[in-house]
DNA sequence: GCTTGAGCTGGAGCGTACTCCAGCTTGTAG
DNA sequence: CTACAAGCTGGAGTACGCTCCAGCTCAAGC
């Protein structure tokens, strides 16, 4: 796999990925004879991870030190757990927001509802 | 209400209230004999629906925009209900992408703690 | 009436997370 | 064998959302 169809399948640019890999987000792959990147399929997984810590709020320098965690094996598995154990519990607190501010955008839409029919 | 007492009450800095003016977030204050903000108490509750759009992940240009239709009064009640709904829908993706995260975590989490116990 | 803290303006600076570019090399298709 | 798409590197540029600063005025306490 070339950084483009990795691209193509991740959704991420092929720009974003040398950048992810510059920060130590992606462990840098193989190289063919030309010189250019040779992925994984896993690396694909492992992405698709990455935007869920995203997506939930995991800022970047925590995801890069996860990253790291990995690469430097099972040694590092019980800090990699409690970081996922904390993010775990960032997720709730937000999930909470979310579910108050989804039940305040319902009283409004309804408050809305109402002063259009007057 | 001066600048530094809506900062205490709602969180955010002084300049962060003056920027907020700036972009239109939060509308011109009436000023004092000496040329300060007044606030009304009013702009508290504003604040803290801005932090819950913006907690739940609406782009400043929307909250900017549905800023913009407020001000403008009751012509614009659809359109900021329509705005409203919208992001109601854009949350209930988000809480389900949070809810599968957390999902994902748990299971995580487990598997590490199996894995530190071999 | 002087000190000190709070407020004012306009504009520069910053952190995060990409995004784009120039100038070059490599690979595939006609 | 020649286009031309795709890849390479190092570094500059961008967008967003603040955050800070200089240099000034204003207000309240002693």
């Amino acid at each position: 796999m070339l950084i483009g169809d990795v691209a193509k399948q991740s959704g991420l640019t092929v720009d974003t990925l040398r950048f992810y890999e510059k920060i130590g987000l992606i462990a840098p792959p193989m190289r063919n004879d030309g010189g250019r990147r040779v992925y994984g399929e896993d690396v694909l997984g492992w992405i698709k991870f990455l935007e869920q810590l995203n997506a939930t709020g995991m800022k970047q320098a925590d995801r890069i030190h996860y990253a790291a965690l990995r690469q430097q094996g099972d040694a590092t598995l019980s800090e990699r757990r409690e970081m996922l154990e904390l993010h775990r519990e960032t997720i709730k607190e937000k999930l909470a927001l979310m579910q108050d501010t989804l039940a305040l955008m319902d009283r409004k839409v309804a408050a809305y509802h109402e002063m259009e029919a007057k």
